[in-house]
DNA sequence: ATGGCCGGACTGTGATCACAAATTCGGGAT
DNA sequence: ATCCCGAATTTGTGATCACAGTCCGGCCAT
Protein backbone atom coordinates (compact mmCIF):
# COMPACT_ATOMS: atom_id res chain seq x y z
CA UNK A 1 0.00 0.00 0.00
CA UNK A 2 1.25 3.38 1.08
CA UNK A 3 1.65 5.67 -1.95
CA UNK A 4 -1.12 4.43 -4.79
CA UNK A 5 -4.63 3.40 -3.59
CA UNK A 6 -6.64 6.03 -5.85
CA UNK A 7 -9.56 4.28 -6.14
CA UNK A 8 -13.16 6.44 -6.48
CA UNK A 9 -11.50 9.32 -7.49
CA UNK A 10 -13.17 10.44 -10.85
CA UNK A 11 -12.93 14.24 -11.40
CA UNK A 12 -13.59 16.06 -7.91
CA UNK A 13 -10.79 16.12 -6.13
CA UNK A 14 -10.38 15.35 -2.71
CA UNK A 15 -9.81 19.01 -1.09
CA UNK A 16 -12.82 20.30 -3.12
CA UNK A 17 -14.94 17.23 -1.63
CA UNK A 18 -14.04 18.09 1.73
CA UNK A 19 -14.62 21.65 1.09
CA UNK A 20 -18.24 21.19 -0.38
CA UNK A 21 -19.15 19.01 2.59
CA UNK A 22 -18.01 21.86 5.33
CA UNK A 23 -19.67 24.38 3.39
CA UNK A 24 -22.62 22.94 3.14
CA UNK A 25 -22.78 21.78 7.06
CA UNK A 26 -21.99 25.84 8.04
CA UNK A 27 -23.95 27.56 5.45
CA UNK A 28 -27.11 25.32 6.64
CA UNK A 29 -26.66 25.66 10.16
CA UNK A 30 -25.20 22.56 11.18
CA UNK A 31 -22.01 23.81 13.24
CA UNK A 32 -22.83 26.12 16.80
CA UNK A 33 -21.14 29.07 17.16
CA UNK A 34 -17.06 28.56 18.41
CA UNK A 35 -16.91 25.02 17.54
CA UNK A 36 -13.56 23.90 16.99
CA UNK A 37 -11.96 21.70 14.64
CA UNK A 38 -8.64 20.15 14.25
CA UNK A 39 -6.85 18.88 10.94
CA UNK A 40 -6.49 15.39 11.92
CA UNK A 41 -10.02 15.62 12.71
CA UNK A 42 -11.39 16.68 9.29
CA UNK A 43 -8.69 14.39 7.40
CA UNK A 44 -9.69 11.54 9.36
CA UNK A 45 -13.35 11.96 9.08
CA UNK A 46 -13.21 12.27 5.39
CA UNK A 47 -10.52 9.83 4.55
CA UNK A 48 -8.06 12.03 3.44
CA UNK A 49 -4.75 13.19 4.23
CA UNK A 50 -3.70 16.90 6.37
CA UNK A 51 -3.17 18.21 2.90
CA UNK A 52 -6.58 18.77 1.38
CA UNK A 53 -8.14 18.88 4.78
CA UNK A 54 -5.65 21.74 5.45
CA UNK A 55 -6.59 23.25 2.04
CA UNK A 56 -10.06 23.44 2.48
CA UNK A 57 -10.16 24.78 6.18
CA UNK A 58 -7.91 27.49 4.69
CA UNK A 59 -10.57 28.27 1.80
CA UNK A 60 -13.40 28.48 4.39
CA UNK A 61 -11.06 31.01 6.39
CA UNK A 62 -10.57 32.67 3.33
CA UNK A 63 -14.67 33.35 2.85
CA UNK A 64 -14.82 34.31 6.53
CA UNK A 65 -16.89 30.69 7.07
CA UNK A 66 -14.33 29.93 9.79
CA UNK A 67 -11.56 31.80 11.97
CA UNK A 68 -8.14 30.78 12.97
CA UNK A 69 -7.07 31.77 16.27
CA UNK A 70 -3.50 33.10 16.66
CA UNK A 71 -2.19 30.28 17.45
CA UNK A 72 -3.68 28.39 13.72
CA UNK A 73 -6.30 27.14 15.53
CA UNK A 74 -9.61 27.01 13.27
CA UNK A 75 -13.24 27.30 14.66
CA UNK A 76 -16.86 28.28 13.82
CA UNK A 77 -16.88 32.16 14.76
CA UNK A 78 -18.60 33.71 17.64
CA UNK A 79 -20.21 36.83 16.24
CA UNK A 80 -20.75 39.96 18.38
CA UNK A 81 -24.18 41.09 17.92
CA UNK A 82 -22.94 44.23 16.10
CA UNK A 83 -21.28 42.14 13.17
CA UNK A 84 -24.88 39.93 13.13
CA UNK A 85 -26.62 43.56 12.19
CA UNK A 86 -24.00 44.29 9.56
CA UNK A 87 -23.87 41.24 8.12
CA UNK A 88 -27.68 41.56 8.07
CA UNK A 89 -27.64 45.15 6.63
CA UNK A 90 -25.35 43.93 4.03
CA UNK A 91 -27.95 40.87 3.16
CA UNK A 92 -30.71 43.95 2.76
CA UNK A 93 -28.23 46.06 0.60
CA UNK A 94 -27.38 43.06 -1.90
CA UNK A 95 -30.49 40.99 -2.55
CA UNK A 96 -32.86 43.55 -3.38
CA UNK A 97 -30.68 44.50 -6.15
CA UNK A 98 -30.13 41.01 -6.88
CA UNK A 99 -34.08 41.18 -7.54
CA UNK A 100 -33.99 43.60 -9.19
CA UNK A 101 -31.88 42.21 -11.71
CA UNK A 102 -33.81 39.51 -11.59
CA UNK A 103 -37.24 40.42 -12.20
CA UNK A 104 -37.14 40.66 -15.80
CA UNK A 105 -35.88 37.26 -16.33
CA UNK A 106 -38.20 35.75 -14.06
CA UNK A 107 -40.72 33.62 -15.96
CA UNK A 108 -44.10 31.41 -14.89
CA UNK A 109 -41.24 28.59 -14.49
CA UNK A 110 -38.98 30.01 -12.02
CA UNK A 111 -41.89 31.48 -10.37
CA UNK A 112 -43.65 28.12 -9.78
CA UNK A 113 -40.56 26.58 -8.65
CA UNK A 114 -40.34 29.38 -6.04
CA UNK A 115 -44.03 28.66 -4.88
CA UNK A 116 -43.01 24.55 -4.49
CA UNK A 117 -39.28 25.59 -2.33
CA UNK A 118 -42.23 27.56 -0.10
CA UNK A 119 -43.66 24.75 0.37
CA UNK A 120 -41.30 22.88 1.18
CA UNK A 121 -39.76 25.40 3.99
CA UNK A 122 -43.59 25.47 5.29
CA UNK A 123 -43.25 21.09 6.16
CA UNK A 124 -39.69 22.18 7.21
CA UNK A 125 -40.97 24.04 9.73
CA UNK A 126 -44.06 21.62 11.17
CA UNK A 127 -41.05 19.06 11.31
CA UNK A 128 -39.37 20.75 13.37
CA UNK A 129 -35.88 20.55 10.78
CA UNK A 130 -33.94 23.93 11.57
CA UNK A 131 -31.13 22.52 9.05
CA UNK A 132 -33.92 21.50 6.23
CA UNK A 133 -35.53 24.74 6.96
CA UNK A 134 -32.58 26.72 6.54
CA UNK A 135 -31.75 25.15 3.54
CA UNK A 136 -34.75 25.63 1.85
CA UNK A 137 -35.08 28.88 2.66
CA UNK A 138 -31.65 29.85 0.97
CA UNK A 139 -32.42 28.07 -1.95
CA UNK A 140 -36.12 29.58 -2.94
CA UNK A 141 -33.32 32.80 -2.76
CA UNK A 142 -30.84 31.51 -4.52
CA UNK A 143 -33.06 30.28 -7.26
CA UNK A 144 -34.45 33.76 -7.72
CA UNK A 145 -30.96 35.46 -7.99
CA UNK A 146 -29.53 33.02 -10.30
CA UNK A 147 -31.26 34.53 -12.82
CA UNK A 148 -29.82 37.91 -12.17
CA UNK A 149 -26.68 37.05 -14.19
CA UNK A 150 -24.72 38.92 -11.91
CA UNK A 151 -22.24 36.05 -10.54
CA UNK A 152 -20.03 37.92 -8.66
CA UNK A 153 -23.08 39.16 -6.73
CA UNK A 154 -24.43 36.07 -6.24
CA UNK A 155 -21.22 35.02 -4.74
CA UNK A 156 -20.65 37.79 -1.86
CA UNK A 157 -24.35 37.06 -0.85
CA UNK A 158 -23.69 33.66 -0.54
CA UNK A 159 -20.67 34.13 1.80
CA UNK A 160 -22.71 36.43 3.75
CA UNK A 161 -24.77 33.37 4.05
CA UNK A 162 -22.05 31.43 5.12
CA UNK A 163 -21.44 33.49 7.93
CA UNK A 164 -24.58 33.53 9.26
CA UNK A 165 -24.70 29.57 9.46
CA UNK A 166 -23.44 29.31 13.13
CA UNK A 167 -25.79 31.89 14.41
CA UNK A 168 -28.89 30.71 12.76
CA UNK A 169 -28.38 27.77 14.25
CA UNK A 170 -28.26 29.07 17.74
CA UNK A 171 -31.46 30.83 16.58
CA UNK A 172 -33.40 27.73 15.70
CA UNK A 173 -32.66 26.34 18.99
CA UNK A 174 -34.71 28.70 20.95
CA UNK A 175 -37.27 29.93 18.85
CA UNK A 176 -39.20 27.84 16.52
CA UNK A 177 -41.85 30.09 14.63
CA UNK A 178 -40.25 31.39 11.59
CA UNK A 179 -42.65 33.72 9.48
CA UNK A 180 -40.66 33.51 6.69
CA UNK A 181 -43.30 31.80 4.13
CA UNK A 182 -45.49 34.87 4.94
CA UNK A 183 -42.88 37.43 3.51
CA UNK A 184 -41.89 34.99 0.89
CA UNK A 185 -45.31 35.05 -0.92
CA UNK A 186 -45.02 38.40 -0.65
CA UNK A 187 -42.17 38.20 -2.95
CA UNK A 188 -43.98 35.71 -5.19
CA UNK A 189 -46.56 38.03 -5.34
CA UNK A 190 -44.26 41.12 -6.30
CA UNK A 191 -42.86 38.85 -8.81
CA UNK A 192 -45.61 37.93 -10.48
CA UNK A 193 -47.22 41.61 -10.92
CA UNK A 194 -43.82 42.62 -12.20
CA UNK A 195 -43.48 45.27 -9.30
CA UNK A 196 -40.17 46.16 -9.26
CA UNK A 197 -40.06 48.92 -6.01
CA UNK A 198 -42.91 46.23 -4.31
CA UNK A 199 -40.32 43.14 -4.63
CA UNK A 200 -37.41 45.29 -3.42
CA UNK A 201 -39.43 46.38 -0.45
CA UNK A 202 -40.62 42.72 0.19
CA UNK A 203 -36.99 41.23 -0.19
CA UNK A 204 -35.67 43.32 2.72
CA UNK A 205 -38.37 43.02 4.74
CA UNK A 206 -37.96 38.89 4.67
CA UNK A 207 -34.23 39.79 5.27
CA UNK A 208 -34.14 41.87 7.91
CA UNK A 209 -37.44 40.09 9.74
CA UNK A 210 -34.80 36.88 10.04
CA UNK A 211 -32.17 39.99 11.80
CA UNK A 212 -34.72 41.04 14.01
CA UNK A 213 -35.57 37.50 15.22
CA UNK A 214 -32.00 36.27 15.45
CA UNK A 215 -31.21 39.76 17.67
CA UNK A 216 -34.19 39.77 19.80
CA UNK B 1 20.69 20.43 6.18
CA UNK B 2 17.11 19.12 4.87
CA UNK B 3 14.67 19.52 7.33
CA UNK B 4 15.93 22.05 9.51
CA UNK B 5 16.80 25.66 8.72
CA UNK B 6 14.41 27.98 10.20
CA UNK B 7 16.21 31.15 10.05
CA UNK B 8 13.81 34.35 10.19
CA UNK B 9 10.71 33.15 10.57
CA UNK B 10 9.16 35.04 13.31
CA UNK B 11 5.47 35.00 13.88
CA UNK B 12 4.10 35.65 10.56
CA UNK B 13 3.81 32.09 8.70
CA UNK B 14 5.15 31.67 5.00
CA UNK B 15 1.73 31.18 3.32
CA UNK B 16 0.66 34.26 4.85
CA UNK B 17 3.71 36.27 3.78
CA UNK B 18 3.45 34.67 0.50
CA UNK B 19 -0.25 35.86 0.13
CA UNK B 20 0.13 39.45 1.22
CA UNK B 21 2.74 39.81 -1.21
CA UNK B 22 0.69 38.00 -4.20
CA UNK B 23 -2.27 40.18 -2.77
CA UNK B 24 -0.66 43.45 -3.19
CA UNK B 25 0.69 42.99 -6.56
CA UNK B 26 -2.79 42.00 -8.07
CA UNK B 27 -4.58 44.41 -6.06
CA UNK B 28 -2.17 47.41 -7.40
CA UNK B 29 -2.60 46.18 -10.94
CA UNK B 30 1.15 44.59 -11.05
CA UNK B 31 -0.61 41.76 -12.66
CA UNK B 32 -1.81 41.82 -16.46
CA UNK B 33 -5.18 40.08 -17.10
CA UNK B 34 -4.85 36.14 -18.22
CA UNK B 35 -1.09 36.26 -16.40
CA UNK B 36 -0.39 32.47 -15.52
CA UNK B 37 1.65 30.89 -12.36
CA UNK B 38 2.77 28.04 -11.21
CA UNK B 39 3.35 26.62 -7.78
CA UNK B 40 6.41 25.62 -8.18
CA UNK B 41 7.55 28.76 -9.51
CA UNK B 42 5.80 31.17 -6.86
CA UNK B 43 7.31 28.99 -4.26
CA UNK B 44 10.75 29.50 -5.63
CA UNK B 45 10.42 33.59 -6.19
CA UNK B 46 9.53 33.05 -2.49
CA UNK B 47 11.86 30.56 -1.28
CA UNK B 48 9.49 28.28 0.27
CA UNK B 49 8.32 24.92 -0.50
CA UNK B 50 4.81 24.18 -2.79
CA UNK B 51 2.55 23.23 0.46
CA UNK B 52 2.98 27.56 1.53
CA UNK B 53 2.75 28.51 -2.03
CA UNK B 54 -0.39 26.74 -2.89
CA UNK B 55 -1.85 27.98 0.16
CA UNK B 56 -1.83 31.82 -1.03
CA UNK B 57 -3.01 30.38 -4.05
CA UNK B 58 -5.92 28.74 -2.83
CA UNK B 59 -6.98 31.84 -0.72
CA UNK B 60 -6.30 34.21 -3.55
CA UNK B 61 -8.71 31.66 -5.69
CA UNK B 62 -11.63 31.69 -3.05
CA UNK B 63 -11.24 35.24 -3.02
CA UNK B 64 -11.94 35.59 -6.61
CA UNK B 65 -8.54 37.04 -7.04
CA UNK B 66 -7.44 34.51 -9.20
CA UNK B 67 -8.92 31.69 -11.32
CA UNK B 68 -7.92 27.84 -11.81
CA UNK B 69 -8.36 26.36 -14.83
CA UNK B 70 -9.69 22.72 -15.22
CA UNK B 71 -6.82 21.20 -14.85
CA UNK B 72 -6.01 22.98 -11.81
CA UNK B 73 -3.57 25.78 -13.27
CA UNK B 74 -3.99 29.01 -11.82
CA UNK B 75 -4.40 32.54 -13.72
CA UNK B 76 -5.46 36.05 -13.05
CA UNK B 77 -9.05 35.90 -14.74
CA UNK B 78 -9.77 37.42 -18.47
CA UNK B 79 -12.89 39.63 -17.02
CA UNK B 80 -15.68 39.85 -19.83
CA UNK B 81 -16.93 43.22 -20.18
CA UNK B 82 -20.19 42.45 -18.08
CA UNK B 83 -18.27 41.30 -15.42
CA UNK B 84 -16.53 44.56 -15.00
CA UNK B 85 -19.46 46.27 -14.88
CA UNK B 86 -20.86 44.04 -12.27
CA UNK B 87 -17.84 45.12 -10.17
CA UNK B 88 -18.57 48.12 -10.45
CA UNK B 89 -21.79 48.18 -9.44
CA UNK B 90 -21.20 46.44 -6.81
CA UNK B 91 -18.41 49.03 -5.32
CA UNK B 92 -20.88 52.00 -6.22
CA UNK B 93 -23.35 50.12 -4.25
CA UNK B 94 -21.40 48.85 -0.85
CA UNK B 95 -19.16 52.07 -1.03
CA UNK B 96 -21.51 54.98 -0.63
CA UNK B 97 -22.83 52.62 2.60
CA UNK B 98 -19.35 52.54 3.57
CA UNK B 99 -18.96 56.16 3.66
CA UNK B 100 -22.44 56.95 5.08
CA UNK B 101 -21.37 55.10 8.09
CA UNK B 102 -18.19 56.44 8.23
CA UNK B 103 -19.19 59.95 8.13
CA UNK B 104 -20.05 60.74 11.81
CA UNK B 105 -17.02 59.17 12.83
CA UNK B 106 -14.97 61.74 10.23
CA UNK B 107 -12.81 63.86 12.18
CA UNK B 108 -10.88 66.59 11.09
CA UNK B 109 -7.74 64.50 11.36
CA UNK B 110 -8.76 62.38 9.05
CA UNK B 111 -9.88 64.69 6.82
CA UNK B 112 -6.45 65.94 6.71
CA UNK B 113 -5.14 62.87 6.11
CA UNK B 114 -7.31 61.98 2.83
CA UNK B 115 -6.48 65.82 1.58
CA UNK B 116 -2.77 64.43 1.92
CA UNK B 117 -3.44 61.19 0.69
CA UNK B 118 -5.33 63.25 -2.84
CA UNK B 119 -1.87 65.02 -3.09
CA UNK B 120 -0.16 61.90 -3.35
CA UNK B 121 -2.01 60.53 -6.02
CA UNK B 122 -1.41 63.70 -7.84
CA UNK B 123 1.89 63.25 -7.84
CA UNK B 124 1.67 59.76 -8.82
CA UNK B 125 -0.01 60.76 -12.04
CA UNK B 126 2.59 63.09 -13.09
CA UNK B 127 5.21 60.62 -12.45
CA UNK B 128 3.28 58.06 -14.56
CA UNK B 129 3.15 55.91 -11.33
CA UNK B 130 0.54 53.60 -12.63
CA UNK B 131 0.97 50.87 -9.71
CA UNK B 132 1.21 53.86 -7.30
CA UNK B 133 -1.78 55.63 -8.45
CA UNK B 134 -3.64 52.60 -7.90
CA UNK B 135 -2.54 51.73 -4.47
CA UNK B 136 -2.58 55.63 -3.42
CA UNK B 137 -6.19 55.81 -4.71
CA UNK B 138 -7.31 52.53 -2.89
CA UNK B 139 -5.55 54.16 0.73
CA UNK B 140 -7.49 57.27 0.09
CA UNK B 141 -11.12 55.11 0.38
CA UNK B 142 -9.73 52.52 2.75
CA UNK B 143 -8.88 55.02 5.22
CA UNK B 144 -12.01 56.77 5.46
CA UNK B 145 -13.93 53.15 5.14
CA UNK B 146 -12.32 52.29 8.17
CA UNK B 147 -14.26 54.64 10.30
CA UNK B 148 -17.50 52.78 9.25
CA UNK B 149 -16.52 50.44 11.64
CA UNK B 150 -17.83 47.41 9.36
CA UNK B 151 -15.33 45.09 9.11
CA UNK B 152 -17.49 42.52 7.20
CA UNK B 153 -18.93 44.91 4.41
CA UNK B 154 -15.41 46.75 4.12
CA UNK B 155 -13.60 42.59 3.38
CA UNK B 156 -16.17 42.54 1.14
CA UNK B 157 -15.25 45.60 -1.01
CA UNK B 158 -11.75 44.69 -0.56
CA UNK B 159 -12.09 41.33 -1.82
CA UNK B 160 -14.11 43.73 -5.35
CA UNK B 161 -11.17 45.75 -5.00
CA UNK B 162 -8.87 42.64 -5.55
CA UNK B 163 -10.82 41.42 -8.60
CA UNK B 164 -10.24 44.70 -10.01
CA UNK B 165 -6.83 44.76 -10.46
CA UNK B 166 -5.56 43.02 -13.24
CA UNK B 167 -8.64 44.93 -15.46
CA UNK B 168 -6.94 48.09 -13.75
CA UNK B 169 -3.08 47.57 -15.08
CA UNK B 170 -4.70 47.41 -18.45
CA UNK B 171 -6.88 50.20 -18.19
CA UNK B 172 -3.73 52.17 -17.38
CA UNK B 173 -1.65 50.97 -20.26
CA UNK B 174 -3.93 52.71 -22.78
CA UNK B 175 -5.50 56.04 -20.96
CA UNK B 176 -3.55 58.04 -18.77
CA UNK B 177 -5.36 60.82 -17.54
CA UNK B 178 -7.57 59.88 -14.34
CA UNK B 179 -9.58 62.28 -13.28
CA UNK B 180 -9.65 61.10 -9.53
CA UNK B 181 -8.04 64.05 -7.94
CA UNK B 182 -11.48 66.06 -8.77
CA UNK B 183 -13.66 63.62 -7.75
CA UNK B 184 -12.22 62.99 -4.60
CA UNK B 185 -12.04 66.87 -3.67
CA UNK B 186 -16.12 66.77 -3.87
CA UNK B 187 -15.46 63.83 -1.12
CA UNK B 188 -14.07 65.61 0.99
CA UNK B 189 -15.99 68.89 0.69
CA UNK B 190 -19.06 66.57 1.76
CA UNK B 191 -17.22 65.03 4.54
CA UNK B 192 -16.12 68.86 5.59
CA UNK B 193 -20.43 70.14 5.12
CA UNK B 194 -21.69 66.98 7.14
CA UNK B 195 -23.66 66.41 3.54
CA UNK B 196 -24.59 62.38 3.84
CA UNK B 197 -26.39 63.10 0.41
CA UNK B 198 -24.13 64.83 -1.13
CA UNK B 199 -21.19 62.05 -0.09
CA UNK B 200 -23.21 59.50 -1.13
CA UNK B 201 -23.05 60.71 -4.37
CA UNK B 202 -20.14 62.22 -4.71
CA UNK B 203 -18.28 58.22 -3.94
CA UNK B 204 -20.91 57.31 -6.20
CA UNK B 205 -19.55 59.18 -9.20
CA UNK B 206 -15.77 58.79 -8.00
CA UNK B 207 -16.67 54.89 -8.44
CA UNK B 208 -18.73 54.91 -11.77
CA UNK B 209 -16.17 57.43 -13.22
CA UNK B 210 -13.41 54.83 -13.13
CA UNK B 211 -15.59 52.14 -14.63
CA UNK B 212 -16.30 54.17 -17.52
CA UNK B 213 -12.90 54.77 -18.88
CA UNK B 214 -12.43 51.12 -18.02
CA UNK B 215 -15.10 49.83 -20.61
CA UNK B 216 -14.33 52.87 -23.02
C1' DA C 1 4.93 23.28 -46.38
C1' DT C 2 1.35 21.55 -43.25
C1' DG C 3 -1.26 18.85 -40.15
C1' DG C 4 -1.48 15.37 -36.81
C1' DC C 5 0.93 12.56 -33.45
C1' DC C 6 4.08 11.08 -29.99
C1' DG C 7 7.35 11.68 -26.49
C1' DG C 8 9.33 14.25 -22.65
C1' DA C 9 9.11 17.97 -19.51
C1' DC C 10 6.10 20.35 -16.48
C1' DT C 11 2.37 20.94 -13.14
C1' DG C 12 -1.10 20.16 -9.59
C1' DT C 13 -2.66 16.71 -6.08
C1' DG C 14 -2.19 14.18 -2.13
C1' DA C 15 0.48 11.49 1.44
C1' DT C 16 3.88 11.44 4.87
C1' DC C 17 7.05 13.12 7.97
C1' DA C 18 9.94 16.31 11.08
C1' DC C 19 9.45 19.97 14.07
C1' DA C 20 8.02 23.59 17.24
C1' DA C 21 4.41 25.76 19.57
C1' DA C 22 0.47 25.30 22.23
C1' DT C 23 -2.84 23.07 24.89
C1' DT C 24 -4.06 19.98 28.45
C1' DC C 25 -3.85 17.56 32.51
C1' DG C 26 -2.16 15.76 36.76
C1' DG C 27 0.43 16.34 40.93
C1' DG C 28 2.36 19.07 44.49
C1' DA C 29 2.73 23.29 47.33
C1' DT C 30 0.20 26.69 49.72
C1' DA D 1 -9.82 23.05 48.16
C1' DT D 2 -7.12 26.17 44.95
C1' DC D 3 -3.48 27.62 42.27
C1' DC D 4 0.57 26.81 39.73
C1' DC D 5 3.94 24.49 37.20
C1' DG D 6 5.93 20.95 34.21
C1' DA D 7 5.58 16.97 31.25
C1' DA D 8 3.04 14.55 27.75
C1' DT D 9 0.04 14.91 24.19
C1' DT D 10 -2.09 17.35 20.59
C1' DT D 11 -1.91 20.68 16.90
C1' DG D 12 -0.58 23.58 12.90
C1' DT D 13 3.37 24.50 9.66
C1' DG D 14 6.33 23.41 6.15
C1' DA D 15 9.29 20.23 3.30
C1' DT D 16 9.62 16.41 0.35
C1' DC D 17 8.19 12.95 -2.55
C1' DA D 18 5.35 9.78 -5.68
C1' DC D 19 2.08 9.99 -9.14
C1' DA D 20 -1.03 11.16 -12.90
C1' DG D 21 -2.68 14.40 -15.96
C1' DT D 22 -1.56 18.19 -19.01
C1' DC D 23 1.04 20.89 -22.10
C1' DC D 24 4.56 21.79 -25.48
C1' DG D 25 8.07 20.44 -28.42
C1' DG D 26 9.70 18.29 -32.62
C1' DC D 27 9.09 14.60 -35.95
C1' DC D 28 6.90 12.04 -39.49
C1' DA D 29 3.46 11.23 -43.05
C1' DT D 30 0.83 13.40 -46.44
Amino acid sequence: MSLKERLPDPQIPAHERVYRALRARIMHGELAPAQAMTLRGIAGEFDVSMTPAREALRRLVAEGALTVSASGRVATPQLAPERIEELAALRALLEPELASRALPRAHIALIDRMQAINATIGQMITNGDATGYIRSNLEFHRALYLRAQAPAMLALVETVWLQMGPPMRALYARTSTPQAPANHRKIIGALRAGDEPGLRLAIRMDVTNGLRMLVA
